[in-house]
DNA sequence: TCGCTATTTGCAACCTTGTTGCAAATAGCG
DNA sequence: CGCTATTTGCAACAAGGTTGCAAATAGCGA
């Protein structure tokens, strides 16, 4: 259930600090150091991070491991980032990507673990058996992406 | 990315342990009571088991955990069985459904958490942005069974 | 049927990922 | 500038999983 997402169109939002401890403010909350620099590295990253990235981007022991958890948890909550496990079932982490994740599919580059949001109709409902009932339906593709196929840009 | 699977059309197959035992040397391997005893509790298990129910379900302490862990790997790698992380990030393991896992539409229930294999062509490729190559396709559906939406079977 | 040897098992210790409780620090309001 | 709710750091804990190694054993061949 991948859940992160960079579009194939480019959207490296490398904001200022500034800006970055505006958009913290903007849901409510205190714009700390730790909090614009995890937002920062998550706003420039090429690839969703996990917990171990942050933390050794940022050099061990710069920020408490539990509370780059806390923040990394709390990005989440409150709706500027998005997060979904990786194939060794560990939480990396990606900006929420501006708008609601609508009905899209996704694709799996196998070469370099980015995942893109196709923006593409979700496929027809499918007829199911008796009795049961669709709630959510998604397509996932995967294959290797045209930076990772050596498709120069 | 769901992996495991019993299909609607019920396939309880309750082999006994002899023809078990056969199976498991049929990929090459001792029939070990630790290995022959798992393989009978995936056989019936109505859903996907983690290491914790199988080790419950067969009295703690019965097997060693880290038994538990190498029989439930090495099904996995000898093919007899398939696993798949459920919503909390912990492995389930099922028999793996006779063939190959061909392209079909998984449906994962909310409710009981099974899931199950649906006879569908696999959606019409879409395209990809330029330089991508795509390897596989899913589609996962969720939504709630028959059974857990209270349809008498 | 009996030994033999490669395969399995059990044990103990360890690792990684993630969580909880609580006191000290601090963002940002008034 | 001072206050207070919010954050941080620390220490301890927990679940799930892995590693190394010696003891047990499945199943082959004699």
């Amino acid at each position: 259930m991948p859940e992160t997402y960079s579009t194939p169109s480019t959207h490296s939002s490398s904001a200022s600090a500034a800006s970055l401890a505006e958009r913290i403010r903007a849901v409510g909350a205190r714009a700390t150091p730790a909090r614009i620099r995890v937002l920062e590295l998550l706003s420039v990253a090429p690839r969703p991070l996990s917990h171990h990235d942050v933390e050794s981007a940022l050099g061990a022991g710069s920020l408490d491991r539990v509370t780059l958890y806390r923040v990394l948890d709390w990005l989440v909550e409150s709706g500027l980032a998005v997060k979904g496990a990786d194939e060794r079932r560990v939480w990396r982490f990606s900006l929420a990507s501006g708008g609601t994740h609508g009905s899209h599919a996704h694709f799996h580059c196998e070469g370099c673990g980015r995942v893109f949001c196709l923006d593409m109709p979700a496929p027809s409902p499918p007829s199911l058996p008796g009795g049961f009932t669709l709630l959510r339906a998604a397509l996932d593709l995967s294959g290797r992406c045209a930076q990772c196929n050596g498709v120069s840009a």
